[in-house]
DNA sequence: CTGAAAGCGCTTACAG
DNA sequence: CTGAAAGCGCTTACAG
């Protein structure tokens, strides 16, 4: 490979001026600047970025550490990240952690598990990235995780309680909201629920939208509709019996995510009620399953292209100094894909 | 960021010395490097890799192309190539073409595709990737995608016959033979298929591989048991009912996609066959639907994690000089996995 | 408009 | 064992 001394020899100029060329700069006669682009072509000659990124300090790259990739909301976040990165002319490294397979869920494991991310988040500063964009698994307070501030980090599908943080993911409180008054809207009172596990700010947020809703509406909460799950298939299976097995069953049930609900189906099958003629069911996450039910599920879709590429834009913003008083959180809106799981009563 | 520079004066040593304390060489006295160590612990100095790389002529970083990173068997590649090169100690710059969104089937951008493709490999070779894993969004041919050859590259989960690509994906024909035979042994005789498009190998292959157990345990190909599909949900749906149909219906379909396979499970409802009391169905591909449907889908599971792996080790291998003679195309095994849609009879 | 030279932050013969 | 110096491939004042 040519380098820029080859390339300005062979064009009988100064390594100056195909620099000068290189960048597009007009201080250059068309006629050298002809001559210079054709040796260029001859040779193939590509300047080495990293030399150039050496020399003006800027490397036009961002880190995207993900907790793992593998998990559903990550994809689409990493490709809207990539999108407007791409636009904005900065390229990506990508770091998945594997978090699942590390650790678990052993919570002993997360002083090990900072360790692992504060290391990463140094290795990716050596590599002289200008910022990161931290990839959450699951939504959750990840305060305290990366205490290193040598570079800015924007979170995603997660969130830092930190001053400086800028977090960005979706709200749970107005999506659970918009479910349970589109509900109502349909003339469903009697809205069952069931939760993903209670000790999670997910699950608190939905439940207050739900609560909301049916206070706006002028409709009691019923305790006995309110079932307490854990986000897994199963759990969704047993606390669907137990919904439709009550005196007077809900007419409609709101499952925080589709797993669950794939379970509620199950256990309505079971029961020979049919949804949505007799229960009406309302998932969350749009999930691929979601529409492989049957029937198919009218569910809550996250905007996960959006926060990847809004990570995306807060950071870069913060880069180019656009961005000296960022939003510190921001949520997202969800959007609700009607399906067939749903009917007026 | 203070720099060696920094460094060696505050340790009152040359920059020549910090380097090797850095790089662990051995000839520096034990004294001197616990004095450098401590300044460097004092300043949380970090060394530029880029300046590094530069003057080593080696990154350790190596490109990942992928066509589309939404696509469901690109994380699990991509999450498999990254812990590969976490472990040999390479980083990883990503760049997600979005395909889908940018040709979509339109057959007439693909030498638009062409050189969009041809433009990121030269960034990513001027960004001094040593080597690039290009992933495709399906296994296809791809030769003549990338002419240059300035790096090696490998492709992943699609093939190019260029003599010295390597290739790595999975074995359709053993997967289809495997299911068939599988079929066969639980004394299934009546077996139908729905294929994929016929015009791609991938099809073919399954095919043969069908075919071929058939003629193995000397049963007859029925061409009525044979529907050219087109992996979509809704051609499932059309094709189980033509099959269920039949005067003689199969007592066992192989459908060549887990999407397909959902129609079909839809069409038994509708026509009241019981999945898998009077029809066993096996799918393939593993996807997240094939454990939501009802009854859970019987399928064959994709390598794709493995595919990530022997992807970057092949390049690896090529990099570190031990691949000089790299098997030009691997063929991986896909994995049986067996749930409630299929029955002895 | 063009070129000579310094310098980005490292490593590596080489000399001492 | 340690240091002075050259050099990786670029860019950028600065002088002409």
């Amino acid at each position: 490979m040519p380098n820029i001394k080859d390339i300005s020899k062979l064009a009988g100029v100064s390594t100056a001026t195909v620099s000068n060329v290189l960048n597009n700069l007009p201080k250059v006669t068309l006629e050298t600047r002809e001559k210079v682009l054709q040796v260029i072509r001859d040779t193939k000659y590509r300047p080495n970025t990293i030399a150039k990124s050496l020399k003006i300090k800027k490397t036009n790259t961002i880190g995207i550490i993900t907790e793992d990739i593998t998990v559903f909301n990550t994809p689409e976040i990493v490709g809207g990240i990539n999108e407007y990165a791409e636009n904005h002319n900065y390229h990506i490294i990508l770091n998945n952690i594997m978090m699942y397979k590390k650790i678990g869920n052993n919570y002993d494991a997360i002083a090990r598990y900072t360790k692992t991310v504060s290391e990463i988040v140094e290795v990716l500063v050596s590599k002289q990235v200008e910022g990161i964009i931290y990839v959450g698994a699951h939504c959750r307070d990840i305060t305290g995780l990366i205490e290193n501030h040598a570079v800015p980090i924007v979170y995603t599908y997660c969130y830092s309680n930190r001053e400086t943080a800028v977090s960005i993911y979706y709200d749970d409180e107005t999506a659970a909201y918009e479910i349970t008054k589109y509900l109502i809207g349909l003339n469903h009172r009697k809205i069952g629920i069931v939760t993903g596990l209670l000790s999670s700010a997910q699950c608190q947020d939905r439940l207050k939208g739900y609560q909301r809703a049916l206070y706006d509406s002028h409709l009691l909460f019923n305790p006995e509709y309110l079932k307490a799950g854990n986000w897994e298939w199963e759990m969704g299976y047993i606390l669907g019996k137990e919904l439709l097995s009550l005196p007077d069953p809900p007419s409609a049930i709101f499952s925080m995510n589709d797993m669950m609900a794939g379970g509620i189906i199950d256990a309505a099958g079971e029961l020979g009620v049919n949804i949505p003629k007799n229960l009406s069911l309302v998932g969350f996450d749009n999930r691929e399953c979601s529409h492989a039910y049957s029937p198919k599920l009218t569910t809550m879709a996250l905007p996960l292209n959006e926060i990847g590429k809004l990570g995306a834009q807060s950071l870069i913003d913060i880069l180019s100094g656009n961005g000296e008083h960022p939003e510190r959180t921001i949520k997202l809106r969800c959007q609700l894909i009607e399906r067939q799981s749903v009917v007026s009563i």
